[in-house]
DNA sequence: GTGGTCTAGACCACG
DNA sequence: GTGGTCTAGACCACT
């Protein structure tokens, strides 16, 4: 059933990441986790913006940027909704992209010299707040 | 016994990191993988340099890097060689980078809507292959 | 608050140190004496270059080290800027490296036969000038 | 009164130094330290290099360097003695290196982050097993 | 503008 | 021979 969303997204400050992609982010990682369900509406930006305490032309940014990534659909003059989930992308890029993903996660590991079983077991439980859902 | 090494590397042209930084993960890797092993020498500056067609310099960047992270040793005049592993990173730290490292790798994951379980699955694999060492 | 530092430098030529060694440690005790505080930012590369009057890929190449060891934070496009002092060294690490600097230094005292007294004075003299702040 | 001194060194074979620098360190320590008297003998070239089990060039190199720096004198056909104390070092060249030797400890200190009271407190410990002694 | 990287060529110290 | 350093000049990506 279609609700009007409350987004629950902490900006921090000395992120590497820019402001409008940790919001970016966020979102992308709460529909995933099916916290936000398809057909929920989104705040408006000017509402997230003064909730966040950002300026709305970043809000405005990465809404733009979720939309065009087909995580978000804009109902001309009604806001924003999550949309239906169909990949964009093919099985054999998304392939490709996760094994660079693990790949650079690899290294960091390693780097780090963190030990391997705690790294996998660590993916694990943050993958695992996720739930099962898409692309099984 | 110490042996002298031969580094199977290969510089990926198009990869986003530099090419002195993928020869700093090809071997940071190898000595997790204790397929170079304590007390091994590493290849020549100019050596490696000839085989990779780079130039000495970015070889010995590398390297430099690696001496300063306590993975090489450098003995003047001698060449370089795998240091002693010890764990020079403070049980914080490490968590910190670690945390750091899953949060990023949670963001591709969800970003590419890879399937959670199979991400999880491939970082086992990958991580395996390391065998079971370090810090544990 | 945030300021651009201005940096008292001097490059003494025969020095042992290498010149970007010789930034390396002035910039670290800076930071060790709270002379340059968290979220200062450095002076520009190319801008420290033409001050020391030495090559920019000198400067360059002691900020590198100093950001590879959690000295300095780099922000892309926007300079460089103290980082947060965190301990990025084990205890046993520490420890152990502090045990051959100490003992470095006494065979240095010896070898010239200065008082013992006095060496531990200057020594204290010396260090009493970075304040008391670190790892307490 | 004049005896035969037994040497108790420990040679490192990881140790950055040579094995005749460990040796050359190890006995002005015990001279400073008063565990080696003047007048007393030291032992052998073949027995101090069978004792540590190193070629006897490597004990001959170090006895040289000391009797070149007046920590012992030969006696012709008699052996190496310690020698009576008087200084080579003029009061300016000694505060000068003693200067360098606190600067480069300060460096080591900040470099590794660290505590600066503890590591006062550690050359005091060190240096206070060497006693009383003089150029006071 | 900023830092980051690579190349080229030269010189030094060490063993 | 080895690594280490500095200079010079070029190109890139990011803001």
């Amino acid at each position: 059933m279609p609700r009007t969303a409350l987004l629950a997204i902490v900006i921090v400050p000395g992120d590497r990441r820019s402001i409008a992609g940790q919001i970016v982010d966020a979102i992308r990682r709460k529909i995933s986790a099916t916290e936000l369900a398809v057909g929920d509406q989104l705040p408006s930006v000017r509402g997230l913006a003064q909730q966040l305490a950002v300026n709305p032309n970043t809000v405005s940014k990465a809404y733009a940027e979720l939309v065009s990534g087909s995580w978000l659909v804009s109902r001309a003059g009604m806001g924003l909704y999550v949309a239906a989930q169909r990949d964009p992308l093919s099985d054999g890029e998304r392939n490709r992209r996760l094994d660079a993903a693990v790949d650079r996660f690899v290294n960091e590991v390693v780097a780090i010299r963190a030990n391997p079983d705690e790294a996998v077991e660590r993916v694990g439980e943050a993958l695992g707040e996720l739930g099962l859902r898409q692309s099984a």
